[in-house]
DNA sequence: TTTAGCACTCTCGGCTTTCGAGTGCTAAAA
DNA sequence: TTTTAGCACTCGAAAGCCGAGAGTGCTAAA
């Protein structure tokens, strides 16, 4: 990539900066009057046709101002973007928030997800966090009716699964609450994988019950087990580039259509470790439903033990250092919630 | 309440039907040309224009057709509204996809809303089945590292509450289990307010922790608790009424703000059993920010065990005949669900 | 009581016009 | 060589301006 010079890449900026703010094409003169630049309007023009050459700016109709190109974004948010801090009375009072709450994932993450969305105006989203492999805690049968039975499945993050299952025979509670303890104590620790492969040495119930753990189980190492949740989903569609009918409903359903989501989750995850933070712009080539959309990514939690992703998602046009800021402060204290829930 | 001639309530109906499908002002010409009348314009308009006198149409502007009042909707829902059935072939299905899922209250709610959405093409929301007062079924306590506790409660009607929570001292499994045990047996069947009557003659550890299962327990009474499933947004959306931009972040907001339609719903329930379904139109007076939405609703579940709501939601304009057929097939799904799951 | 006739109203869509922000180019100035 | 002033040109957005058409209410006749 060529290195620009230090004037385009000022130029750069402040056209980014400005486009953030008025959702509108920027002209030379508009840019010249509002920094008092003490360089003329015809000298913008200038760099600014040679940075619409190298690609980072387009105009969207001759005679109109530039916007950023999908590149330019890409390159501010690489290399201009100055990395700010959330002011500490912003800080200390979102903390003050999480120590507040009880103990309780779900609040954490609908909290995680208000704040998000509050502090960077577009729309936010927290996945639970999950360990990679589940690995069982604790394991709880109890009788309700006739055959069937509430099975209750505690893994190690402390996730919990229920699901009732239908035995062959009418069974009494002490049966069961014997059973589900044997099972317990002979596979605390252990994952899915591993119990499958120890249980050819039970027979009866106890076989059945296994069958339904490790099935359940399965079930919970594969993401989009868990929910997600979103919000300020309002404060996307109030941007321009969505209050068209058409856009609004295709943006809709885009944060609507829970699967979509788990798939670029997923494929984003791996690459960066808790803490850093990933910014998508545009898609990336490969999304062609995001893109006019960005989002700003990090992992929370414990790697290992339970890890989760969090973010904001919004127009390309998004303010970035915001966003990038808030989402590293919320993924934070993300990891130092779930870390404190895990060990004393 | 005035009677309408005959032929009043059938130009009426075929107002509000018309209007439904056109989303615009329906004018008398309009009528007798599309539903080939014998009766001529000119009679059409002074039958209108008594509607109007009595308040069930109204004008946009002077030269233009009518339109239906709240009045007007009322009337048709409460009196015209023709009560068809789902056709037999889509019952079929749907009954069929509700068989075939795994035994689970969450995939059952997002089915159902799934289902409302499609065949209303309106939004629907979904509560989950919920007894007005949770009785204990089984106490479950995990140690998970120190003093932290993971408390599991299961009430009668198989709802799941997990909460981790401080203990005085550490403790081990062991103790842990058996004072489960002892709770459980003291207490199944017992409500929140009778398990704290009885709590005086406990102590120590025991005491600790009834506080927390009488607090979680109390919690789970109070609506609000469960999650509400929302799906079909986008449908509303694309009605011409939401499609401004202003309008559809203010109707999203109404949906997205889950403690406004909680209120709502607590408010709604009381009033009609299961299997009666309610329709509100306009908000009926007194829900300012629904003025221009209806609602159709029914519960379901079994009373006095587990009783949850479900419905539709979308623009005053809405298909009701459908959206009450739909509404009351999907309770009754949902109760047949419901009773299974309880009753063998 | 119904209907034909008619004058009147008002919105909606399409058309033209105007306005102005912004550009690129050229030639002079630094 | 770089910057800047000057200028002609472009093009979209907003405003203004019809005309068509749908719809009404009223009156008088059937």
């Amino acid at each position: 990539m060529n290195e620009l010079t230090e004037r385009q890449k000022f130029i750069l900026t402040l056209v980014v900066h400005e486009h953030i703010r008025s959702a509108a094409p920027i002209g030379s003169e508009h840019l010249v009057k509002h920094y008092q630049l003490d360089i003329s309007s015809a000298t913008v023009r200038n760099e600014m046709s040679a940075l619409t050459e190298l690609g980072y700016l387009r105009q969207p109709h001759t005679s109109a101002g530039r916007v950023p190109t999908e590149e330019g974004y890409r390159y501010f948010v690489s290399r201009l973007v100055q990395d700010s801090e959330l002011p500490d009375t912003t800080r200390r009072m979102i903390s003050h928030q999480f120590y507040q709450t009880r103990n309780d994932v779900e609040e954490w993450m609908r909290l995680a997800a208000s704040v998000l969305a509050h502090q960077s105006r577009v729309a936010s989203l927290v996945t639970a966090p999950h360990p990679e492999k589940a690995r069982l805690k604790h394991l709880e049968l109890i009788s309700t009716r006739g055959r069937q039975v509430l099975m209750v499945t505690v893994t190690i993050g402390g996730e919990i699964h229920q699901r009732i299952v239908t035995v062959n025979e009418p069974i009494t509670q002490e049966l069961l609450s014997t059973t589900a303890h044997r099972i317990t104590n002979l596979f605390e620790g252990k994952s899915a994988a591993e119990i499958n492969a120890l249980r050819a040495q039970l027979q009866g119930l106890d076989a059945e019950i296994i069958n339904w753990l490790v099935e359940e189980m399965n079930q919970a190492d594969s993401l989009g087990a868990g929910d997600i949740y979103l919000d300020g989903l309002t404060n996307v569609l109030a941007e321009p580039e969505f209050s068209g009918s058409e856009e609004a409903r295709r943006a809709l359903r885009l944060l609507e259509e829970r699967p979509l989501l788990y798939d670029l989750l997923s494929r984003t995850k791996t690459g960066s470790g808790v803490g850093g933070v990933q910014v998508l712009i545009g898609g990336e080539g490969t999304w062609d439903e995001f893109r006019q959309w960005s989002m700003v990514l990090a992992r929370y939690g414990q790697p290992g033990l339970a890890t989760g992703t969090l973010g904001v998602i919004g127009p390309m046009r998004m303010p970035y250092g915001r966003a990038i800021s808030t989402v590293r402060f919320l993924a934070g204290i993300m990891s130092d919630m779930v870390t404190s829930s895990l060990e004393e």
